[in-house]
DNA sequence: CCAAAAGTGTTGCAATTACACCCATGC
DNA sequence: GCATGGGTGTAATTGCAACACTTTTGG
């Protein structure tokens, strides 16, 4: 499987590439954007296959899994600075590797079959938080496409991705509470009718307009601008700005 | 480092037995007890070096990241069905495996340094909830002891194992509002009072008596029993019995 | 009989929920 | 001007925290 940096994919034989990493052990982001509404979920697709992941990576011999998850943040949306938080390890026996035995048979003729890749991998789980409109789904030689789904429909994933992905959303939720929860799926500026749309993709219900504005500005961490939102066919919301970083912590 | 099961550590090289089990990849345990009013930690002391740590093994070839924590934990405490939750990887550079080397030079004269226990190593940390009573510490070859200390006075830990500690209190704490939160830390039948200290070592602040047994009897999830417990200096409290499994689901 | 611990009920506050009214904008 | 969405306030409810009284047991 494709993964890492890509400048590296083509250098030398595969087995050479892969002494880079830390054998058997990959990290796996559930990439959230949000737009028109709902929530998105970011999906690789593997040519020839029809087969979909989630986007990831192996973890360099001396790199942290927090840096390995950046880095495939990067490489994938373009992203530097992105909301990212592991939230499980996947270790169970049965995570099927065999597919990726053929993708690299789409590439090369003679693999060995005892690298580490095609046995068992134990992979750590991040989700992330990104900005839809700044992020750009990056599609690199290996892959046939990166793309944006709704996450309620997305193709299903190989491996136990969906199972990461449904662990991803509760985990989720579950941070959902804190000041500045949702930020990160925003652009730096926005309104509060779109926060709560977050807030119900995100739970997965509908939430009181007004008691939903008054505890975000109760609980403090974000800031009413001046400014107000135009061009909307009706009344100009205002615009507000988080003022806490999405950790819960001041800037 | 010894770990894992304790019948193969002897037989054969060292980097034969190593074989066994997925590079650069461990477990760590953080056993808690709870014993005379307060949490207990269980840690591991190696001879020698005046170094203790957590209780940790490496992962099997064909061996889940669970079974892993689990074979730990029947290692060190005799108990096989243990309350057992995955909560957080920690794979951060400079998380220094040195001492190791000097311990496998205790019992060998020639240890390769190349080996991958003495580089960087990936440890998925796990918390237990034990009977204390039920519980057998127990010391291997390797170490010189294995034994409960109180979680808020042990000895200081090596690697970065102090700081495991700190994040498996605080997910135990998150983890305190499910039913039957607490259960797998007491004798299967238990007083409403017992379960109170519980509560109240692992929030680190006193409850009120009467509404917390109010709230552990709404939310269900504990049965009274008929018989009280005997022999107190004052009045009988009744014994209880939860009804659901630590994790939340109806037995 | 007294001290100390356990069982049960009531009151009051505070946080959340439900709901009503006014304002702005485009068609 | 009217439909639609946005901003603000208030009443109702509920869940939780504070607190009082009775019961049991050993000494």
């Amino acid at each position: 499987m494709p993964r890492g940096r890509p400048r590296v994919l083509l250098d030398g034989p595969i087995d050479k590439w892969l002494d880079q990493f830390l054998p058997h052990l990959s990290v796996d982001c559930v990439v959230f954007g949000f737009h028109g509404g709902d929530l998105k979920l970011l999906v690789v697709k593997w040519p020839g296959l029809d087969v979909w992941t989630l986007p990831g990576g192996y973890v360099g011999l001396e790199q942290s899994l927090e840096e390995a998850a950046h880095q495939v943040l990067r490489f994938r949306t373009g992203l530097r600075h992105v909301h990212l938080r592991q939230f499980q390890a996947f270790g169970r026996l049965g995570r099927k590797e065999a597919f990726g035995r053929k993708l690299f048979l789409t590439r090369y003729s003679d693999v060995d079959p005892d690298l580490w890749v095609f046995k068992r991998v134990v992979s750590i789980g991040y989700y992330a938080l990104v900005d839809f409109q700044k992020a750009r789904p990056t599609t690199d030689p290996w892959s046939d496409s990166c793309a944006w789904y709704p996450v309620d429909a997305h193709p299903p994933l190989a491996y136990d991705h969906d199972g990461i992905v449904g662990c991803a959303r509760e985990a989720l939720r579950a941070a959902l509470d804190v000041p500045g929860a949702g930020a990160s799926l925003l652009p730096e500026r926005f309104t509060m009718p779109e926060l709560q749309r977050v807030h119900e993709a995100i739970l997965g219900r509908p939430l009181d307009r007004r008691n939903f504005q008054k505890r975000m500005l109760d609980r403090g961490g974000v800031e009413r601008l001046a400014e107000r939102r135009r061009g909307g066919a009706h009344r100009a919301p205002f615009l507000y700005r988080f003022t806490v970083s999405p950790d819960g912590v001041g800037f």
